[in-house]
RNA sequence: GCCUCUGUAGCUCAGUUGGUAGAGCAGCGGACUGAAAAUCCGCGUGUCGUUGGUUCAAUUCCGACCGGAGGCA
């Protein structure tokens, strides 16, 4: 018997819409899975859904951050855990809903995050050792304590070989015996997977160029100076949204507001074709896919249906 | 109307002292275990504007024509 549902698909697919129906029809709450909804002062941007759009449906973890603070896939499974918990425990169906395939992936696998901590000083040591030393003398100090990972790792990752030397520093094991140790781990979670896409690519673009558009005129700007005020560091975590970093140099003066807007929806497309490249290997989605636009309708009674038939009531 | 420059990959452009061409970006594919809306990797055939000529051979040289930019009138 499934414990969770979970809508996924690249952005601007209509899993907000689709969540909150599903939500209706099976008595549950939403749990939004995003890197970027979880940070306050966020709401057109990451196109986290209004007041309107929940139709009374509970919604978790959106606007739940400081975006002073950066968090990490660590903190969001943590608490989103608790509130999944929580959901169960009071006989309520969770229903996860977004689009950052790591975190959905860590919260129902369970994967341990317990050991050590990150962005410490040992992260910012490392970084310094990067910059003075090159990524091809870590690369090496990495081979020497675990080839698997050294091996495995292109010379030019440089994040990665950082954080696989981090791990052996803070906790002294590798990141190859930590990764091993966790997959053997049963998952948390049972889920049951409504994969939201289109026929064609272009109509997935049309699609995000047309959002992209309306963000703007919603006020995407004055929201990005709203969080300016509120002193975030320049490489705060949140600042690394699709939108946010364009927008900030339009403020800055340095570009004009259609330049920003042509490459927030440029990324926006990269964006969402890597999602679908992180989703394409989940073999247990049950895609719906969109013609030229969303059928609502007809899409939210094929998912019930699907979700019915895997025994979810 | 005349003169000069220009026309090469979806875009911006390089190049071939004549032997059919290559970068960046875009696009496509992939990876991803505490930054993930992040980060990293792989993939380059296109009537070299059209049409004549010279030549064993023209995208490259010459002519005409058709686009584009600038200058002189």
């Amino acid at each position: 018997m499934p414990d969770v549902i979970c809508v996924v698909g690249p952005t601007a697919t209509g899993k907000t819409k689709m969540g909150t129906a599903l939500a209706k029809r099976f008595d549950g709450e939403v749990v939004s899975v995003d890197s970027m909804q979880l940070y306050r002062g966020m709401a057109i941007g990451t196109a986290a859904p209004t007041m309107e759009e929940m139709e009374g449906i509970p919604h978790h973890m959106i606007a739940v951050a400081d975006p002073r603070e950066n968090w990490s896939v660590a903190r969001y499974t943590a608490e989103a855990d608790h509130c999944v918990q929580d959901i169960l425990r009071r006989g309520r169906r969770p229903v996860l809903v977004g689009g950052t395939g790591l975190y959905l992936d860590a919260l129902l696998r369970g994967t341990d995050f317990a050991a050590g901590s990150s962005g410490g000083e040992i992260r910012e040591a490392l970084y310094r050792r990067l910059k003075a030393e090159g990524a091809a003398a870590l690369l090496e100090e990495l081979r020497r304590i675990d080839p698997e990972t050294a091996a495995r790792l292109h010379p030019h990752d440089e994040k990665r070989i950082l954080r696989a030397l981090e791990i052996w520093q803070e906790t002294g094991e590798t990141i190859a015996a930590h990764d091993r140790r966790t997959q053997t781990v049963p998952p948390r979670y049972e889920a049951v997977y409504i994969g939201l896409t289109f026929a064609n690519r272009a109509a997935l673009y049309r699609r995000i160029d047309r959002r992209v558009d309306e963000m703007v005129t919603r006020g995407l700007l004055q929201e990005v100076q709203a969080l300016l005020r509120s002193d975030l560091p320049p490489d705060a975590t949140a600042l690394q949204a699709i939108g946010y970093k364009q927008f900030l140099s339009v403020e800055r003066g340095e570009r004009t507001v259609e330049d920003a807007v042509a490459e927030v929806k440029l990324r926006s497309r990269q964006y969402a074709k890597r999602q679908l490249t992180w989703l394409r290997r989940n073999s247990l989605i049950h895609w719906i896919e969109w013609e030229d636009e969303p059928n609502f309708p007809a899409g939210i009674q094929k998912a019930t249906e699907i979700l019915t038939a895997a025994g979810i009531s």
